[in-house]
DNA sequence: CATGAATGAGATTTCATTCAT
DNA sequence: AATGAATGAAATCTCATTCAT
């Protein structure tokens, strides 16, 4: 494929129509029926095409999982960014991929799966990108008047994601749960975020003593 | 000793080198080539075999997972029950659980594959039951003289099983990350679940607002 | 596949089917049409059998050319080794050659495009090995009283080969030369073989300008 | 100039570039990965175009051998046609051809996969007709006063290329071989041209004899 | 009880070629 | 003149599972 076509390719209505057909049967049928041969399928195209628009499946699954990041943001952007009190948009923040991994299980996972295997998927997936941002600016407003580094706050980011994720994890082990543990659980992993940014206020000796 | 018996032995024998191949391969190959050929050829019977002792491939894989547990719940019995100090040993349990994550990350994530798709794998799974029984008794010397119900100590313990967990997943995200902050995320680790008990220090009305 | 059900199936009849379905083919539709799914429809089993009994392609090709190695081996035997005098069964070796490369083009083809490929064809394919010494032995016949090291004929009998290909090419490109020409280039190539052992007369300072 | 020649000039542009591409692709990734889609994809059009100055691969594949042969001529000539000594060019000349088949493999191996589908590759190819013609000529000068007919130089030739042909295929082969055996089969082989003509020497019984 | 034999279904991928525009 | 779009046909290979023996 010369550069230019495979430029224009990228842009493609036909490129959409294959990512959408993923989703969908991602959603449907479960991470590990999604074939190529589905998708073309589903878009009623013959298998081939899909090698005009991606190198290989990898190609699609790490362009699927940016859909997912894109989609996944989207939310957070609609359910959050109104927000302006710190607390409250943390609050929201984590209801938000709350349910989000909920709803969208087969999309959660594999935004992980595919996180797991790129080197750096904070930069790659730009709205993931984004999101650790957004959340790292959520942090700092809670510090209040306090200064902290960018590097702390992207850390932190970090690690309430990794809470998050551990806690969406458990909740989907504990799959007969009743619906007032699993609401006790969101508002434990709310707190536990709430609280990864509390040791700031820790003096020095104290945080000597952590690290 | 009646054949009935002796029967019923090898039966169990290879029963157990099915489970065993399966490991080895799963811990070289990957999970991806774990397949039922793999299996009969490196225990040297046809494939068929195998359906005597599982009923589909569905069946082996809950019993490596089991397995895995085994081993793994070996390892934190091994590194962390000789150890009485509360602090210590819950130290202990964080890290041998970080470790093991790192060093065999297949047979990690297949345990948390399998158990997402079981009803309640911590009764389903001995071992993981024990582990959490182990876990919740550390984290009761932790609490002191102060009196915990059972329920709130297995819950607690959950969450840190959940918390570590996230912090795993991004240590596997983080491929790049160098060893030193490896270092910080596997104390900060430690620090979140030593403090996940703290909150019972709080005056119940402080607890009121938690939940 | 365990080791003892893939060495019983190294003996087996369907690989022997599969071989010889594989050299039809070959000779039937030429090389470039042999492919996997052919061969089982002529045996009228499904692909998949095929790696039961080979591990892939290549190893197809590879047992295909010791097989095309053997029938020519076959020939060299059947036409030659009963001729006693050196230089009636050296004429003979090059005829049998040259008739077996017009009448076997094929084949002939494929003995030299996977010999190519391997690291030491002289000894990975048995037949060949005894082909080379067939010819070893008819050369040093030919040298008479004179002593040749073994080293030295075997040197030479690649070098007979080299010459006789060189032809055989050579008659594969004149396609349209008529049967004269072609009989007068076996002729020649007759002579030159021959004539390979003469050097052996030199005198040694005859033989250091040489070399 | 009009704008006729102009066009008629671009096109021959194209299909220049059309064929150095598929050399390029021929030398870089080998013959079995030269396709119709990479080429297009080296000259920036698309695959269809190619259609308007080649009829198929086979046509592709037949201009590309001529380019070959073009080269390889233009190592002769470049290397051989100043030497006027007989013994000393014809030394080249074989030696040329050596490095040319070690250093091009992939476009000497073409070379004789092409010629061997065509009916007379020595008057398709016009610059295989000329080096036939060098190679016929410097025999010629070879002979001395002799005088030999044109066709009897021609075959001689011929033979020639056959000769070095089945040496460099030897060589091919022989690919664990030290650099002292091959350079002694380069010698040999210079030897082995070099007496191509020797039996012109031969008295008319002799010859009788040979033919 | 054990297995050799076999397969259907399906995976990803590549390629030469066509055709409406 | 050029191409974007598309495809049919084919390639190799893997796998879980079945069943007669």
């Amino acid at each position: 494929m010369g550069s230019k076509e495979r430029i224009a390719r990228l842009k493609s209505e036909l490129r959409k129509d294959i990512l959408y057909a993923a989703l969908a049967i991602l959603k449907n049928d479960g991470r590990q029926s999604l074939s190529l041969r589905k998708i073309a399928d589903r878009i009623e195209y013959s298998p081939p095409v899909i090698y005009s628009y991606f190198k290989n499946k990898e190609a699609i699954l790490i362009a699927l999982c940016e859909l997912c990041y894109q989609q996944f943001n989207g939310c957070i952007e609609k359910n959050c960014r109104k927000l302006t009190n710190p607390e409250e948009r943390l609050t929201a923040i984590v209801t938000t991929c709350w349910n989000f991994a909920i709803d969208e299980k087969e999309m959660y996972n594999l935004m992980w799966e595919v996180g797991s295997t790129c080197t750096d998927p904070f930069t790659q997936f730009k709205e993931l990108g984004l999101f650790l941002n957004f959340l790292s600016e959520t942090l700092k407003n809670l510090c209040g008047k306090k200064v902290c580094t960018e590097e702390y706050l992207l850390h932190k980011s970090q690690t309430a994601i990794a809470v998050m994720h551990g806690h969406i994890c458990l909740n989907y082990t504990l799959s007969n749960a009743d619906p007032k543990l699993r609401s006790r659980m969101l508002n434990e992993t709310i707190l536990y975020v709430m609280n990864l940014i509390n040791d700031y206020n820790l003096t020095p000796h104290e945080l000597n003593n952590h690290y």
